[in-house]
DNA sequence: GGGCCCTCGTCCTTA
DNA sequence: ACGAGGGCCC
């Protein structure tokens, strides 16, 4: 019942789940209860009449929008679970592209690339170009092509924007590589946000009925929205007073993937009679704790004031602890570990973060020498494993051929006998022709290539469509086809490291399909592989299982745990060494280094190295400022002996 | 065309 | 320290 639900929430709290018919802007602290606010609101507007389908809420992570997801169901008896649009921007951007398709044009199938498809391709139209590899990076004209579109600007804009050659250059290969995609049928992570919002501007009737629809629109972590996304708001709520977003400037942390802080900063000149309600109450952390980040944080300039308190006993002082080097301080971390596993604690209240996921490995090590069980959460993820790829790969050529990148990466995979060689050949034939790459191999009459390796294309094509015309649960396709691969074979072949972990992964990818086909209405490869790229390393962590948590400082976001550990407080490391330039950067670190404090309920612990391996060479450190910053007074310094 | 060896850049964070 | 990619030989 909406009175006893809105008991248990404080004054300022109650006032952000109940305020009506206004702009909403929520700046919630770090252990707010900011997930609780807006899981009320949207279970208070439900009980106030709004139907649930007329609700949209965006979130950053898979994770979080199921989380929430389930907490307004029980919070709301007999809602449904799927009735109100919960999702990440991209997945509900996915999802609005895939119901409009007929508009789209050619895309049918969508299939989604990630950063390595991305740089592939990237790399593909730099050599179709004639351009110079080495000056034109794809990595880097990658970033430069992602960060537009994070800002909404086209190849034509980008191209009248340019003020140097080079930018003239990174226009050409964006127009470029933008024709790549559509002719492939694919899209990247910002095309997901960039496509919805042109489909809102082509066609005002569209954008029309989904304004009509959204009668409430919620944003989660609200400032680390980008451009793009910004704009994709505005479009769906402009003139309207029903948008209510919940964040917090100080926790901003994704400005180099296009983040836009002053999304948040703006929000009450964007958007009419602004009512703005602060969250200052902290429910997490102890006094010692929010005290050391308190301080820390108020040596940044770009913020929203506002004072963080809390109720909660003063608890342990932060410990901070200098290391003579890397080894030594992994040690120290997994000592105070077991000291706290030994002392009744449990594995699933540490969590250790870094700035950066090489210095993961020290860490691992030492806990491994102790029997202490972990989970990284990121590094490389499942769906990055060469293996995964590799099969994902195929997957993607089954579901649709003009897949150039995955066709090229396992058209040889096992070795079949067609060549870079043959392959380059029939590249050239395609330059003057418009067909596709698959489209290409099946015709090979007019190609210059011998008899024999004709035969082995046209075996591989009939491999191909042979599985394409699978009828049965894709799990069992899946099984088929890795075992038509002789796929485990040919990874003991390879006899690379790690062999039996790698089989063990491409296992596990047949059960992720399984599992996909039981949760799904209509299950298909297509959808499958939509789901699997936009899946985030924190998605895939389960917070209930019996092991020390390892994860960036970005991971960590939103998450808390009784017992934190930051490592490598170290200048050059955090702050990170190229962003020492600015200050505007480092205040980003300085936000990252916050919302890693800020995570710790009961205990705190941050160390550094004097010195540390990198590139495999031994490295004078310097302790980070951010140690000074957090003030003498408020830490407890350990010194450690051998 | 396949496999071996050497060189080079990288290890910043991600949906 | 280590993997990706180029050069070279079979």
């Amino acid at each position: 019942m909406t009175h006893k639900n809105l008991k248990l929430l404080n004054p300022s709290q109650r006032e952000a789940v109940t305020c009506k018919d206004v702009p909403l802007l929520i700046v919630a602290g770090a252990g707010s209860g900011k997930t609780r606010v807006l899981t009320h609101r949207i279970a208070y507007l439900v009980e106030s009449g709004v139907k649930p389908y007329n609700i949209l809420a965006l979130t950053f992570t898979n994770k979080a929008a199921g989380e929430m997801r389930s907490r307004v169901v029980s919070l709301v008896p007999g809602i449904s679970y799927t009735s109100f649009w919960l999702g990440t921007f991209h997945g509900i951007c996915l999802r609005i592209l895939k119901a409009e398709s007929k508009l789209l044009g050619s895309f049918k199938n969508f299939i989604i690339y990630d950063g390595t498809d991305q740089i592939a391709l990237i790399k593909e139209c730099v050599k179709n170009l004639n351009l110079d590899e080495k000056k034109y990076k794809a990595g880097i004209v990658c970033e430069k092509i992602s960060r537009a579109k994070d800002d909404c600007i086209d190849p034509e804009e980008y191209l009248d924007m340019a003020d140097n050659f080079y930018q003239q250059i990174v226009a050409k290969i964006y127009k470029k590589y933008q024709e790549r995609l559509r002719e492939i049928g694919a899209l990247d992570f910002g095309d997901l946000i960039t496509y919805a919002i042109s489909l809102f501007k082509k066609h005002p009737d569209v954008l029309e009925k989904y304004r009509n629809k959204f009668q409430h629109v919620l944003v989660d972590e609200y400032q680390d929205t980008n451009h793009a996304q910004y704009i994709f708001l505005k479009l769906l709520t402009a003139g309207k007073k029903n948008i209510t977003v919940v964040g917090d400037p100080d926790q901003s942390i994704f400005g180099w993937r296009g983040a836009n802080i002053s999304n948040i900063m703006n929000f009450e000149k964007d958007f009419p009679n602004v009512k703005t309600i602060k969250l200052e109450e902290n429910y997490r952390s102890t006094q010692a704790i929010l005290s050391s980040a308190n301080n820390i944080i108020k040596n940044n300039r770009e913020r929203k004031e506002k004072a963080l308190w809390t109720k909660n006993t003063q608890g342990d002082m932060p410990i901070y602890c200098n290391n003579e080097d890397d080894i030594e301080e992994a040690e120290s971390v997994a000592g105070q570990i077991e000291e706290f596993l030994s002392q009744g604690g449990t594995h699933k209240d540490i969590a250790v973060f870094y700035r950066i996921h090489s210095l993961s490995r020290v860490i691992e090590d030492a806990l491994r020498r102790r029997n202490i069980p972990y989970v990284i959460v990121g590094g490389v993820r499942f769906y990055d494993r060469k293996e995964v790829k590799d099969i994902l790969a195929y997957l993607r050529v089954i579901s649709n051929p003009n897949d150039v990148i995955s066709l090229k990466r396992i058209i040889n995979l096992p070795a079949r006998g067609i060549g870079d060689v043959s392959l380059k050949k029939i590249e050239d034939y395609l330059d003057s022709r418009d067909i596709s790459l698959f489209d290409a191999l099946s015709e090979l009459n007019n190609i210059n290539i011998s008899i024999k390796t004709k035969e082995k294309i046209s075996a591989f094509v009939s491999f191909i469509r042979k599985h394409q015309c699978f009828d049965g649960s894709l799990a069992k396709m899946l099984k088929k086809l890795i075992k038509d691969l002789d796929y485990f074979n040919y990874l003991k072949r390879q006899d690379l490291p790690g062999t039996e972990e790698r089989i063990e992964n491409v296992k596990e990818l047949i059960s992720a399909i399984a599992e996909y086909e039981e949760n799904s209405e209509f299950p298909s490869l297509a959808e499958f592989l939509e789901q699997v790229a936009l899946i985030s390393d924190i998605d895939n962590w389960d917070n209930k299982s019996n092991a020390v948590t390892l994860m960036t400082l970005h991971s960590a976001k939103g998450l808390e745990f009784p017992v934190c550990f930051i490592i490598g407080m170290e200048e050059d490391i955090l702050p990170h060494k190229k962003l020492s330039t600015g200050e505007s950067d480092i205040e980003e670190e300085r936000r990252l280094c916050y919302v890693g404090m800020t995570r710790a309920q009961e205990r705190l612990y941050c160390s550094s190295a004097k010195r540390r391996r990198i590139y495999g060479r031994w490295q004078d450190m310097e302790t980070s400022r951010f140690v000074g910053e957090m003030g003498v007074e408020l830490l407890a310094h350990c010194e450690i002996s051998g």
